[in-house]
RNA sequence: GGGCUAGUAGCUCAGUUGGUUAGAGCGCACCCCUGAUAAGGGUGAGGUCGGAGGUUCGAGUCCCCCCUGGCCCA
């Protein structure tokens, strides 16, 4: 019996195909990127959509600082998908990658590598402009580096962009738009100068970001001063009590040398404050805070006078104890009950949060501590010329002598150090470039601020919506934008220095800059001379020139761009400098975009376009792990992307990335690209499949099979099936909904495909003969699925989806070259019924397994009578047997319940192994039915 | 501390304008097949919808508070 088992096998028409189960990713993934570089895929892409309605898209350039790590993976999968979709559908959609090269954290990882490696010496002996030339040369080979791997790891994940053209910040051609978009809002008027506090380090003179302070514990002067009220009636009715002498306010502070410059004491609105005679004299503190404070001057006696809100003290004012002025109370937000007493010293020079006061309450940014850390002229005497740091003793004596101390003591808190030469850094407003949001633009008369809410009110498009809300909550409290940094590694604001002090910059010297950075790079602002940047620029055609102006007298200023200003200039440096289309129709990033790179091109084109720079914003949430938290290197619960590939593979990560709810967070987690791996497979188990019987099949007429399908017949409800799922999922491409595509394809190919129709046909494709008209309609419809398959799932199986077509059409084809066509079929109306007594054949199936309904394990050793009312099933009596895997089946009006039979006395085909009611023994001694005992013979005649 | 956002079966997610016993897939259990075979098919068991209140005839769905995450600020 053995023997003739094996003898059948070979009668029938198996599967076949080169397709393999094992897709073996990460091996053959590297051939594919080979192949698509050498045919230049991005190349011939766009050629052949040449002239197609463009989609624009515009990628936000990556850090080029290390390697790539999830959220990358997430970012750049995510707008591969878009690409390739739009691609798909038939647009054109150029896609040019870019990298953000200057800033901060390169320079400061290249400043630590000079200090480890010793060469900073060498490079501090340097005149101003090598060492940061020198400084510049290291920063552009470290960004290059990481360029370079980047873009390495992101062609692995299958991404499809111009790589060999990307957009670099750093680049001159890109520097010359950034600097001529700053020209544009210069013109507009929104470009000033203003005073700012920074880090600042007096050892080395400079400013300082906050990545290069060191935090270190450090003892100061703690102090609590009493500031006299210049209206003590006023006091007197706040806190309804009558007074005997002038009452005060009292501050404390660990910074005793910045007292010089304080313009205002800050309270809270809705805090109680008390108005108290401690050992004698009258002050005002929180009132929560004052046997603390009397506890601190070592007080005695405390006298509670009365109580008042803060904001009965607002608008009151005060007499500095030792500088010729008066000042305002004024109330602050961030004013609290942790330390001190509730009235907070403002020096708007001097603090951050006192300098936001400051410009909410129009004070002076007062700074009278210059470079050097001394005091200027403008300070009392006593205190002049001297350092900060000696000064802090001098002003504790002399409040202590004028009766304004109330205590002091030393104080051991952790204070912000200068990481290179570990000495305390402080607080000092200096000169700084700004945008102002607030000021009318010169034409239009309207500001960024109004011109932005207007814009994303409704004109932009956000997915997810939520995200409008979030952006314009940003908009309406951000302040001015500070572009000015004090660091080599940037493009440099043009900005010149004339011999009287001023400042020379003017729309048209700016442009005459840009060209000459367009020509010799950002790098000339170090290495050429004033006039020798200027060469383009004429003064006498420049209405803003200032008068007497002498160009060879100017001097080069140091500051350069905030980062966030050239890459916010892209969609001018990128999009219209490469005639690419602006307004651009999408960008998308992670949602901290919000306040970022999205607001931050959108200032700049509102002033530059009067309009966004893009239509729709796109967001995706971020990477946490598997209990929620988030990812990091140092929390050690980060994934490795390139262990990830070479694990699971690229397509895989896009099949996972495919399925993600991204508009949230995503839980990332090496068992979840597992899981996705399994349902990876079952895609390409259906397709290979598909596949596997198209061996013997031509394709070229495959299709006039399919002319006039009967609606009833199963290849008219799966081609409908494959019809409807292309709808869905188009429609869930072209709406960013990829999780809805995933799972229609997923469930088209397990269950539509898998679990009914193949397993419907199987019977036909191997036991019918070759060349019946039934099995050759049947592989006309495995060929069409297969085909919309591999369109479909190419936007994310990019690998998958080309090997598979290639299977089909040749090694020189590609499937990415391919748009997708509506599909012409449709199925009869009655199918939604026949399926449903589908599940309720294979129920009736199921339960008669057990023993006391007899035991029928095998559906084919089965027979159904099914109950048909109205006769709408009858016509479907033959697919409903093959999608049940059943031996027989007849619809029968009278019946009322499905009937199970029992065909195990029955013949049964020793081929097909259906008992066949044709089944009988043959001439050849074997049991078969007619269809298989004539294809057997026609096989044995070959 | 503030703005935005999320919390539904072991896992990933659906749940439309509040309305019958809260759905799907994976996983799991059991069974079939061994002619898609490191494949394929069938059936089934899993949830007090983050927690506490409130509105309502009725709430996963509306309101308030709280808890736990995330992003961006302070």
């Amino acid at each position: 019996m053995s023997d003739t088992k094996t003898n059948w096998k070979k009668t029938l028409n198996l599967p076949r195909t080169g397709f393999p189960m094992k897709a073996n990713l990460s091996q053959n993934e590297p051939a594919t990127i080979k192949r698509w570089a050498e045919a230049d895929l991005y190349g011939q892409v766009t050629a052949a959509r040449e002239g197609c309605e463009p989609f624009v898209f515009h990628d936000g350039p990556p850090y080029a600082n290390g390697a790539i790590h999830v959220g990358h993976l997430l970012n750049k999968v995510l707008k591969d998908i878009i690409v390739r979709a739009r691609l798909l559908s038939g647009r054109q959609c150029r896609y040019i990658p870019g990298w953000d090269c200057h800033g901060l954290p390169i320079e400061h990882m290249v400043m630590t590598q000079l200090v480890e490696s010793g060469k900073i010496a060498k490079l501090d002996s340097l005149s101003e402009a090598d060492r940061r030339m020198a400084i510049r040369r290291e920063c552009r080979t470290y960004a290059e580096k990481f360029i370079k791997l980047q873009s390495g790891q992101m062609k692995r994940l299958l991404t499809l962009a111009d790589y060999d053209d990307p957009y670099l910040t750093m680049n001159p051609r890109y520097e010359q738009r950034v600097v001529e978009t700053f020209a544009d809002l210069l013109a507009q008027g929104l470009v000033f100068r203003q005073l700012k506090p920074v880090h600042w380090s007096i050892a080395n003179e400079t400013a300082l970001a906050e990545a290069e302070l060191e935090y270190e514990d450090r003892f100061d002067p703690s102090i609590y001063v009493d500031f006299e009220v210049v209206e003590a009636e006023a006091v007197a009715k706040a806190f309804g009590c009558e007074i005997d002498q002038t009452p005060s306010v009292m501050i404390w502070t660990t910074t005793p040398w910045t007292l010089p410059a304080n313009l205002a004491i800050a309270v809270h609105e809705r805090l109680p404050y008390a108005l108290v005679r401690l050992d004698g004299s009258l002050t005002v503190v929180a009132e929560d805070l004052v046997e603390t404070v009397a506890a601190a001057g070592g007080v005695e006696k405390i006298e509670r006078l009365g109580r008042c809100m803060g904001a009965d003290l607002v608008g009151l004012s005060y007499r500095h104890p030792f500088c010729d002025r008066t000042s305002p109370i004024v109330s602050a937000e961030y004013v609290t009950l942790e330390d001190g007493t509730g009235l907070v010293h403002t020096a708007p020079g001097h603090g951050v949060e006192d300098y936001g006061t400051g410009l909410r309450m129009g004070l002076d940014i007062y700074c009278p501590v210059r470079g050097d850390g001394t005091f200027d002229d403008t300070v009392p005497e006593w205190l002049r010329g001297l350092s900060v740091w000696d000064a802090n003793e001098k002003v504790i004596e002399h409040l202590r002598s004028s009766g304004h101390l109330h205590a002091a003591m030393e104080f051991e808190h952790s204070y912000p150090h200068d990481g290179r030469s570990k000495t305390p850094v402080i607080f000092r407003a200096t000169e700084q470039w700004f945008i102002g949001v607030d000021r009318p633009l010169a034409d239009g008369g309207r500001n960024l601020r109004d011109m932005a809410m207007e814009a994303t009110r409704e004109s932009v498009k956000f997915v997810p919506e939520w995200g409008r809300n979030r952006m314009r909550g940003m908009l309406e409290s951000r302040p001015d934008w500070c572009i000015s940094r004090q660091r080599s590694w940037g493009l440099p604001i043009p900005a010149f220095a004339m011999s009287d002090g001023g400042v020379f910059m003017t729309a048209a010297s700016v442009r005459a800059v840009a060209q000459a950075f367009g020509e010799r790079g950002s790098d000339a602002w170090f290495t050429e001379t004033p006039e020798a940047l200027l060469s383009a620029y004429d003064p006498g055609s420049d209405p803003d020139a200032p008068e007497g102006l002498d160009l060879a007298a100017l001097t080069k200023m140091h500051d350069i761009f905030d980062v966030w200003f050239e890459s916010g200039s892209s969609w001018n440096a990128v999009m219209r400098q490469r005639d690419l289309g602006c307004p651009v129709d999408l960008y998308s990033e992670g949602s901290d975009q919000h306040r970022g790179w999205f607001q931050l091109s959108l200032l700049p084109g509102l002033g530059v376009l009067g309009e966004p720079p893009f239509r729709c914003l796109l967001t995706h949430g971020f990477m946490v792990d598997r209990d929620g938290r988030k990812m990091s290197k140092s929390g050690g619960n980060a994934l490795n992307v390139d262990d990830l590939l070479k694990d699971i593979g690229a397509d895989v990560c896009r099949w996972w990335v495919s399925s993600l709810a991204f508009e949230s967070d995503v839980r990332v987690d090496l068992e979840l690209f597992h899981l996705a791996g399994e349902s990876y497979r079952k895609v390409r188990n259906t397709i290979r499949f598909l596949l596997s019987n198209l061996g013997d099949h031509d394709l070229a007429t495959s299709d006039s099979l399919l002319a006039d399908l009967d609606p009833r017949s199963l290849e008219a409800w799966v081609l409908a099936e494959a019809s409807r799922l292309q709808t869905e999922v188009m429609d869930a491409y072209e709406n960013y909904e990829f999780r809805r595509g995933h799972l229609a394809i997923f469930d088209f190919c397990n269950d539509t495909l898998s679990a009914i129709y193949c397993v419907g046909v199987k019977d036909h494709l191997y036991c019918d003969l070759p060349d019946s008209p039934r099995r050759r309609r049947t592989q006309a419809a495995l060929h069409r699925l297969a085909d919309v398959l591999c369109r479909l799932v190419a936007p994310v199986l990019s690998h998958t989806a080309d090997e598979a077509w290639r299977t089909m059409h040749g090694e020189e084809a590609c499937i990415h070259l391919e748009t997708i066509q509506p599909l012409p079929f449709e199925a009869d109306a009655a199918w939604p019924r026949v399926l449903e007594a589908r599940d309720a054949i294979l129920k009736q199936l199921e339960e008669a397994k057990a023993p006391e309904r007899g035991g029928i394990e095998k559906s084919l050793d089965a027979g159904i009578v099914l109950p048909d009312a109205d006769g709408t099933l009858a016509p479907f009596a033959e697919a409903l047997a093959a999608i049940c895997e059943v031996s027989r089946l007849r619809c029968d009006s009278a019946a009322t319940d499905i009937v199970v039979e029992d065909l195990r006395e029955q013949p049964l085909c020793e081929r097909s192994r259906r008992r066949d009611e044709s089944v009988s023994e043959r001439s050849n001694g074997a049991m078969l039915s007619t269809r298989d005992w004539e294809a057997v013979q026609a096989v044995s005649s070959d």
